[in-house]
RNA sequence: GGAGGGGUUCCAGAGCGGUCAAAUGGGGCGGGCUGUAAACCCGUUGACUUCGGUCUUCGAAAGUUCGAAUCUUUCCCCCUCCA
C-alpha cells in the first residue's frame, strides 16, 4: 500500500475530507498530481433550473482542486442533458426543450462561477459545454472511430443498465449511448484540454471508467477517475432536498437566510462531518473543536456555508436575523419583511388574510389549523381567534411581526 | 401468443354500492419536552365557507343507480406466470 504520508497533498485533503469513494489508481494518480499542476473536470447536468445542496460536494472538489493549483474544469452538459442520464434513474426522464437547456446553463454556470476563484490564471476555471462537439458528430465515423472502442457485453454488465434491464424497464437506445458520450466527453477534453482527472459522484463510476478506457485505447493516454460518496443525512435522507423542496444554491430560489437555517438545522451527528466537507476551515482546526459547543458549531457550519454562496455579509446578516428571531422579544431587524399599505388595515383585514399576504401560507384551512393548533403568533403573542381582525394598534413603530411555528417569522411594515 | 393480478389522497397500503374526504403506518406541519438537534408524547394532515354546508379527489372516458373509490363498457399504464 502507498505510504500515506508521501501521498499528494490534494489526494490527502480530499481523504481527509471525506471527499474520497473510489479512484481507478491511487498511486499512480498521487504520483502525477505530485510531478505536475493538471486540469480536471466535472461534469453538470442540466435538467433542473439550479444547483443544489446535493451538488455542493462536487463543486467542493472543484475548490479543492484550485486551491492546491490545479485547474478545474466545469463541463457543462447542454450535450447530454439532451439525452438523459440512466444512471439511478428507474425511469427515462422527460426531455427538456432547447430553451430550458439554455436557461439552466446559464443560471447553473453563474452559480458555479460565484464558487470558484477566478483571479488565478493558472488556476482559473474552463467553462465548457458538451454540446459544442456532440451537436456536430458524424455518426458513421462515430461509430468506426469511438463505438469499435465499446462492448455490448460489456456495457450491458453496468448498473445503470442493468438495474433497468432486470425491472424489466425499458431503457431506450437513446440513453443507452449516454455512457458512450461522457466517455467521448472525457476523450475530448483529454486531447483538447489536456485533462487527466475526472471526478463525479459514486454513481457516475461506471460512465467515468469508460472514459479512461476509451481514452486509452483511443489514445494510449493514461488519465483517471475519482468518485466521492452518496452523502446521506444522519437521518437516512439523502442530501438536498427537504419536504420544503430542493435546497437550492441560487438566491431567487431559496433566500440566502433559508441557506443559513438549513446548515444551522442539521443533525448533531453531522456537523462534524459537514464542517469537514463543505467549509474552508482547516481540518486540524476542525478536530479541535470537538468540545465546543455543538450549537456554536452548528452557527459556525451555517456562517461558513452561507457566506462562501452569498457572501460574508449576508451570512452575518442571517446570523444576526436567526439571533434576534430565536432570542429575546424584539423585532428582528434583518427578519424577512414585507411591506404593507396602510390602507389595507383600515378595510379590517383578518388575521387570516394576513398571512396569506404575508405568502408564509397559502390555504385558508392550513391558517385555521395553525391558530387552533396555537402555531402563530403576532408580536410573540399567540393568535387565539381565527377572526382576529388585524388594526393598526397592533403594530409597534410601524412593525409587526409574524410567526408561525418557531422557524418561520416575517415583519410587516406599514407604508 | 395464452392465463392471471393491479393502478386509491405526499408515499406505502386498506376499503370493494350509502355511515368515505376515504382505515392504518410513514412523512409533513403545529404543540409539549429541549438546544432552532435527536428521541419521546399530544394534536393535525383536500379546498372554500356566512361554520348550516358547498366544491374537487380514488388511472382516463362513458354508463347503470335515488346514490359509485366500490357495479358495467371502452381505453391507457404497470406487474406476475406459462409458451
Amino acid at each position: 500500500m502507498y505510504n500515506y504520508k508521501l501521498m499528494n497533498k490534494f489526494l490527502k485533503e480530499f481523504k481527509d475530507r471525506g471527499y474520497f469513494y473510489q479512484c481507478t489508481s491511487e498511486d499512480e494518480l498521487s504520483s502525477l498530481l505530485n510531478k505536475k499542476k493538471i486540469k480536471g473536470y466535472i461534469g453538470f447536468d442540466c435538467t433542473a433550473e439550479s444547483l443544489h445542496v446535493g451538488s455542493l460536494l462536487q463543486i467542493m472538489c472543484l475548490r479543492l482542486l484550485q486551491k492546491h493549483g490545479h485547474r478545474p474544469i466545469v463541463l457543462i452538459g447542454g450535450g447530454t442533458t439532451r439525452i438523459g442520464d440512466p444512471s439511478g434513474k428507474d425511469k427515462t426522464r422527460k426531455i427538456l426543450t432547447e430553451k430550458e437547456i439554455d436557461r439552466n446553463i446559464k443560471s447553473i454556470e453563474k452559480i458555479l462561477r460565484n464558487f470558484l476563484d477566478n483571479k488565478d490564471p493558472k488556476t482559473k476555471p474552463i467553462f465548457v459545454n458538451n454540446y459544442s462537439w456532440l451537436k456536430s458528430l458524424n455518426y458513421i465515423s462515430f461509430l468506426r472511430e469511438i463505438g469499435k472502442h465499446f462492448t455490448i457485453n460489456k456495457m450491458l454488465t453496468f448498473e445503470s443498465v442493468k438495474t433497468r434491464l432486470d425491472r424489466e424497464q425499458s431503457l431506450s437506445y437513446m440513453e443507452f449511448n449516454y455512457m458512450i458520450l461522457q466517455a467521448y466527453d472525457f476523450l475530448e477534453l483529454n486531447k483538447k484540454e489536456n485533462c487527466y482527472l475526472q471526478i463525479g459522484g459514486s454513481d457516475q463510476w461506471g460512465n467515468i471508467i469508460n472514459g479512461t478506457e476509451l481514452i486509452k485505447r483511443h489514445l494510449g493516454n493514461q488519465v483517471y477517475g475519482l468518485t466521492t460518496p452518496l452523502i446521506t443525512l444522519a437521518s437516512g435522507a439523502k442530501m438536498g432536498k427537504t419536504e420544503k423542496g430542493a435546497v437550492w444554491l441560487d438566491k431567487k430560489l431559496l433566500s440566502s437566510y433559508d441557506y443559513w437555517q438549513f446548515w444551522r438545522n442539521v443533525d448533531d451527528r453531522d456537523v462534524y462531518k459537514f464542517l469537514k466537507m463543505f467549509t474552508d476551515l482547516n481540518i486540524e482546526e476542525i478536530d479541535k473543536m470537538k468540545d465546543e459547543d455543538i450549537n456554536q458549531l452548528k452557527i459556525k457550519l451555517a456562517n461558513e456555508t452561507t457566506s462562501m454562496l452569498h457572501g460574508k455579509k449576508a451570512a452575518q446578516n442571517s446570523a444576526q436575523a436567526a439571533k434576534e428571531a430565536f432570542s429575546g422579544t424584539s423585532l428582528g431587524s434583518n427578519l424577512p419583511s414585507i411591506k404593507i399599505k396602510t390602507k389595507i388595515f383600515n378595510d379590517k383585514i383578518s388575521i387570516i388574510d394576513l398571512v396569506i399576504l404575508s405568502k408564509l401560507e397559502k390555504s385558508k384551512s392550513e391558517i385555521k389549523r395553525l391558530i387552533n393548533g396555537k402555531g402563530i403568533r403576532l408580536n410573540d403573542e399567540i393568535v387565539l381567534d381565527e377572526k382576529l381582525i388585524i388594526t393598526n394598534e397592533l403594530f409597534q413603530n410601524n412593525y409587526l411581526k409574524l410567526s408561525i411555528g418557531k422557524k418561520r417569522h416575517i415583519k410587516i411594515e406599514l407604508n
